[in-house]
DNA sequence: TTAATCCCCACTAACTTGGTGGAGATTTAG
DNA sequence: CTAAATCTCCACCAAGTTAGTGGGGATTAA
């Protein structure tokens, strides 16, 4: 139930691709590294992973980087998470009713937890993000 | 997000001693790992951080085992999983407004999964195999 | 042509998972 | 009193996961 460091470098590195989304300008691995605290070489890991499920696009070269595949409002957490964490399909099926029953029980709590997931999109978080910071700059 | 074997396994034992409760007699380590098909060198131990946490007592001896610590409707399976996960509560604060939002997102996922484990009383559990194995008898 | 950048593959130390093994303490039955 | 059944505790282990690090190669802009 506890939140990944692999996981949350990832939404990390998300959310700091669609804050810059707009410019159209590619932004580097060691850029978003710098900026969330994240060790550079285990980032290009992640962003690898997530190109690869199609969920940022990269451009290599000079000024090259990384660019949201979609746009913030249609990328959600879950999305991002089970890209990430790698969705293992192939559990074995329970041989006693009990084990049927706790399953059950189980996969109606995951369900929720992955509502809500589904629920956040980038965009939802970079709003709550503007609005965050336009409250801080107004206490300084 | 995934159901580890060492949850299960305990949320079975718990369920199966939920199932014998109200006989009054303990039951053994044994009988539980046979009817769940868990090693039972392995429940011994899971049953042990059970007891430790409070959710069952243990009788020592012939004729010894274990039993529920409070009644069916007054356990539910998020006490469970919890004892038997242990919840690490060390984690590090957020460094970055970014990180901060991030967390909050998963946090309100993960409330929602706990909540949905907390509305399970093994009582619940019961009910509903007792359901179950009626139903199977009809057909047979 | 060169510097910046992504890409890929291999390696690692520490930790977790899912167990197994063995000796000891306690209780009941006979 | 003794023996068998049962829990208790401590140690050990193999395989997998996590969170990285290292080194070189391919691609692109200036």
């Amino acid at each position: 139930m506890e939140l990944s460091a692999k996981s949350e470098y990832a939404l990390l590195a998300m959310l700091q691709l669609a804050l810059g989304h707009g410019k159209g300008e590619p932004m580097q691995i060691k850029e978003i590294a710098q900026c969330q605290s994240i060790p550079d070489r285990y980032l290009e890991q992640l962003l690898a992973d997530l190109r690869r499920h199609g969920l940022v696009k990269s451009q290599r070269g000079a000024r090259g980087g990384y660019l949201l595949a979609r746009e913030p409002f249609a990328i959600h957490l879950l999305e991002i998470v089970q890209c990430i964490e790698g969705q293992d399909e192939n559990e074995t099926a329970p041989n006693t009713l009990e084990a049927s029953i706790v399953r059950e029980a189980w996969d109606e709590s995951r369900r929720a937890a992955e509502q809500v997931l589904k629920g956040h999109t980038l965009q939802k978080l970079c709003e709550l993000h503007d609005r965050r910071q336009s409250t801080v700059m107004y206490y300084i």
